[in-house]
DNA sequence: GGGAATCCTTGACGTAGATCAAATCCACGC
DNA sequence: GCGTGGATTTGATCTACGTCAAGGATTCCC
């Protein structure tokens, strides 16, 4: 995907030139000018580690395009991956020194940087990115928490499902809709990355993957290109009691 | 616990006469009026549901003594904890109007409660409380993140472990120090409401903790009463790289 | 085209923790 | 003191998923 295409999709605030949903919903034209003073972007390649957990950050920054992760990784190897970034998605803590864990890039990624000084006295005269980060905030521990049901309680079968649903809603949302209820997409992830953030081994991974092509919950085409035919019936298979209203 | 021994102890403020270190860390003396004009108390009894997933939110509110836990059900009846919350903890969250989780008492506990309305236009008058809650969001998506580690890749008798350490940890901010990094509390969950927490069963829980005790890690008075001789032994056993450093 | 590096799939087998089923403990009301 | 019911422990067995191992597929580079 290129950026081009990010601009036209992501939602946006007008009159921003970069169209950061993240930050500059509601800025207006001077603040823009004082976003753009600060940003600068990056480009990384897939399977590049950003940033390491206890690196010094002196930036903030949001996701253009790609997909990134962010990792724990225990003394003895064990890896849990804590959260996925899609665009828009924002990383970094105003007032925090040292990155908790590590990001790394699952496909190539291009971010906007906001050096961090700078950003926080903005963010000091500006209440509404206070706000606004406040909300991201909140949607990221609604996020957390909806995955630790997962990690608690479901089996494979639904882990992987939730998996597809996440991905493909998130994904489709840069795309246009398919008829009824189709929906394509391309996995930002290998095997063992959908492992590390489902708490699984890339075995498992693979083996339910398998299952739920026999099933006709999905197509695949190559390894990482999905069809899902019906995207209720993939919900069902995540044992979501939830809405299922992406498609209406 | 009484809740004079909570406002002895819990981090205060100094001139808020009940020191939500939740709200009013930094508050004025006239902004402290104004919350004192919008809050109540409600308490519950030990294994009470105050707040149903679901239910319309009309306050949000700050724990002043007891534990309350955030739960989810799926639809099959499997549970899944996704926080724990101690003194001093928020719930609720200005501008949603549904709970997302069920709230439940595991203790007798005392909530201090602010009307949403009113709670929310003090937030857009006064900067720092909305910096603060920010503050706190992020720190419960830090805990929640490690959980997800815990929950993705620990072992049953590591699970077991490290939730004894933070119950330790925040139970014995409450307490005066015992010597040598010993450390004595009750546990405030149910073998089931812990299950619930670390996505095993009460079974699993009951074995570890066994496990745990014959191996000296603890030693237990009855069920709930807790003596750890030794919490750097407990941090190993928990299997976090971390710091170790409650008691420096 | 060949080989070699990745990534993925599939099979055989082992095990941590779940499930099912009794006890046992303990607080509380009478 | 005595029964009653919930909470907990412990044992026996089962199973979903992990582990180990052996191929495929795809891409990239020479």
């Amino acid at each position: 995907m290129t950026i081009l295409e990010v601009l036209h999709t992501a939602p946006s605030c007008g009159t921003c030139p970069i169209r950061h949903r993240a930050v500059c919903a509601r800025c207006e034209t001077d603040e823009l000018a004082a976003l753009d003073a600060i940003k600068f972007y990056r480009s990384f390649e897939a399977g590049q580690t950003l940033i390491w957990a206890g690196d010094r950050m002196d930036f903030v920054a949001s996701v253009v395009s790609g997909v990134a992760t962010l990792t724990q990784v225990m003394e003895d190897g064990r890896t849990q991956t804590v959260g996925l970034l899609f665009p828009s998605d924002f990383v970094g803590r105003p007032g925090r020194e040292r990155a908790p864990y590590n990001v790394i890039a699952t496909t190539d990624l291009l971010m906007c940087c906001f050096r961090k000084k700078p950003f926080e006295e903005l963010m000091g005269r500006t209440p509404h990115i206070g706000q606004r980060l406040l909300e991201m905030t909140l949607d990221e521990l609604d996020a957390a928490r909806e995955w630790m049901l997962l990690l608690g309680r479901k089996t494979a079968r639904e882990k992987i499902a939730s998996l597809l649903a996440i991905v493909g809603r998130r994904d489709a949302a840069l795309h246009l809709r398919k008829p009824q209820g189709q929906m394509v997409f391309d996995l930002p992830l290998t095997r063992e990355a959908m492992a590390d953030y489902l708490g699984l081994t890339l075995e498992t991974v693979s083996r339910q993957i398998s299952a739920l092509k026999r099933d006709g919950v999905i197509e695949l085409e190559g390894k990482r290109h999905v069809t899902v035919p019906d995207y209720n019936r993939l919900l069902e298979e995540a044992g979501d009691d939830a809405d299922g209203g992406f498609f209406g």
